[in-house]
DNA sequence: GTGTCAACCGAAAACGCTTTCGGAAGCTGT
DNA sequence: ACAGCTTCCGAAAGCGTTTTCGGTTGACAC
């Protein structure tokens, strides 16, 4: 079962059987075809720690997972690291997983990686507006691609829905349905995507002919809790939206929440449109409509990226790829209703409560 | 940066330097602490390759992920990778990801890694009733834990929730609201924790008194879907039940929106207890009530008993582990009201509408 | 002063594969 | 028949550790 033992059965040299496993030029046919049967005849299987080490190549890529800080909704986890797997073990590399504590854990752990080389490349993600490690994963030398772009990602492979577009094409759907008071609640200006999603919400604004107003603007902390409180801040307003655009499906659930705890349905007072396409948001009470992007080739399309740069040495402005998130309708958007919002008086002394417990 | 170099600077000899690294005794205090701190001086990382050519340990655990298919949420994936991670980095050991697409290439993968030995142990995870992978990573002598038992587990190590005792528990609680019709929305015979949790609620059934009605024990797929139609056809019978206990959340939301659709009010004219204590629960029109798991130090639990196991050869039988899940009330399970089951008949011509799109 | 025993350390052989380099065939053309 | 090319393969030197096996030193007892 070692590289000897199938070089001792035809009688050739570890180095031809190797070069012949590998496909090199100097091998004929013949024997490449010889040593390919015996090889599975014998069943054999290189060892991976010796290769990599006499190749110096680690045939690993590691995905740098966010960690789960209930600030974000894991379950696209699960389908993006599936996608990666699947492309990897075809080509027979390993997907590993870092989950860093901190930002300088992350960094030391890129450190690390530059030094000992056993990973080849890196996968990252959430990225921020201002994101130091496409600096320093450039200065280290490792090949990486980043899922989701930042101001400091010109230079590097990424791939990334198109944030802006997709809140364009949601809050016109709005537009088109008859609204006029557009909300959008959306992240910090820390997160990239947040900025850009915020910035389609305002063209489409002014495409429209809609005068942005900032009150209409809220900024939330990206949960169900998040979502709620930034709702309940809008209804206080002495003009509340007849429409909200949410960062996300969680934060848009909370949302839900709080229009419902004041005696509104979601899509009939207020349209709300979330984003992630979660399938959850079909089943709730008013199933919520969303933005949904194809995050079931993001994976392999990444892995692909990132192997390219390590094989080929492709150049990172090479892969840059945006693509569109789509509308799926599902109930929570309609035309503004008549009575609205003047039934509010009645309503507005209620409270969101809470929920008690905790979640995963 | 190679061990050479630190051997050179102090005049010692490179095994001289890797023994005082790894703490051999044959090395005197002095020279481990100067070998020590130059090590770290110079900036020193070990080869993880060469070290592991060399010593034949991999210093790799690698998770057998589910595959997302939909059938299972994914959000508690994050959490538990998490934990693994976090034990395992910290210990200087990495974490890989396996995907099998299916079971034959799970099993495949078993053999591959039983030959190179580059992954030193396994956690394997959603365990069946009956599940050939015990039998297999055995015989292949491979370290693995599993998070879930299986009636093929006794000889193994594993991690687990007391799914019984959860589901005795939600049910007694039930009883004690004074139900009496309590069904239950499992999943097939196929999953080893279905089986258990049907048990649990059988015994609970039994404890009180109550004769065990088979029309109230529905199977479902584990999905939205599924748990939708399992309470159709609940709601179908001449004597429907006054509160559901379910399989899992996802089933009970599904469960839900059935109600729903029929007019009806979660935990209201029918209580709902669901199982996973996901956090979006807690934000649906009628916050459900449900069992949570400690799925937090999971992770880092079957880390810490797989590592034993390679590094000092642990029998699997010392680390069997059951903890228990807790009942975490949020609305949906209330005392069964008076006029509940006749105002059925009012709306049992409605039928659930699928949602259209779909979830990632 | 010889023997014994610890305590430390160095030499060298793995570990299983890759890759460079050179050389032995076999072919071509003249 | 001889030079000059190809085509193919073997030898051997790594890759950077670990680990076994002795061997040297000094201390200590006798």
């Amino acid at each position: 079962m070692k590289l000897n033992a199938i070089a001792q059965r035809l009688k050739l040299s570890e180095s031809t059987v190797s070069r012949a496993l590998n496909d090199y030029q100097d091998i004929s046919a013949d024997t490449k075809a010889l040593v390919r049967k015996t090889a599975i005849d014998l069943g054999y299987v290189p060892n991976a720690h010796a290769r990599r080490l006499a190749s110096g190549k680690a045939d690993t890529i590691a995905y740098v997972m966010p960690r789960a800080d209930g600030q974000f909704n894991a379950s696209f986890l699960g389908e993006l690291m599936a996608g990666m797997a699947e492309t990897l073990t075809a080509r027979g590399w390993d997907l590993s997983v870092l989950v860093p504590r901190s930002a300088e854990e992350e960094i030391e752990m890129f450190r690390k990686i530059s030094r000992t080389r056993h990973v080849s490349g890196l996968i990252i993600s959430r990225t921020l507006t201002r994101d130091v490690r496409f600096k320093i994963l450039r200065e280290l030398k490792i090949p990486f691609v980043s899922h989701g772009r930042s101001l400091d990602s010109d230079a590097a492979a990424w791939i990334d829905v198109d944030n802006a577009a997709a809140f364009t094409d949601m809050t016109a759907h709005l537009v088109s349905l008859g609204h006029r008071r557009i909300a959008h609640i959306g992240g910090g200006e820390g997160y990239n995507f947040a900025v850009q999603r915020a910035h389609g919400w305002r063209d489409a604004l002014e495409q429209a002919g809609i005068p942005v107003d900032p009150d209409l603007h809220e900024e939330a902390e990206l949960s169900y809790a998040g979502g709620a409180a930034a709702m309940q801040r809008l209804l206080m307003l002495a003009d509340p939206p007849t429409a909200v655009c949410c960062i996300s499906d969680l934060v848009a659930i909370g949302a839900m929440r709080a229009l419902r705890d004041c005696g509104l349905v979601p899509g009939r007072e207020v349209s709300v449109i979330g984003y992630d396409g979660l399938e959850i948001g079909a089943w709730l009470e008013s199933p919520l409509s969303t933005m949904k992007q194809p995050l079931q080739s993001a994976g392999q399309q990444l892995v692909d990226i990132v192997i390219n740069m390590v094989e080929n040495g492709d150049a990172p402005q090479d892969h840059q790829k945006l693509y569109r998130a789509t509308l799926v309708r599902r109930g929570t958007d309609n035309p503004p209703v008549a009575d609205w919002p003047k039934r509010l008086s009645d309503n507005r002394h209620s409270v969101t409560t809470i929920p008690g417990g905790n979640g995963e």
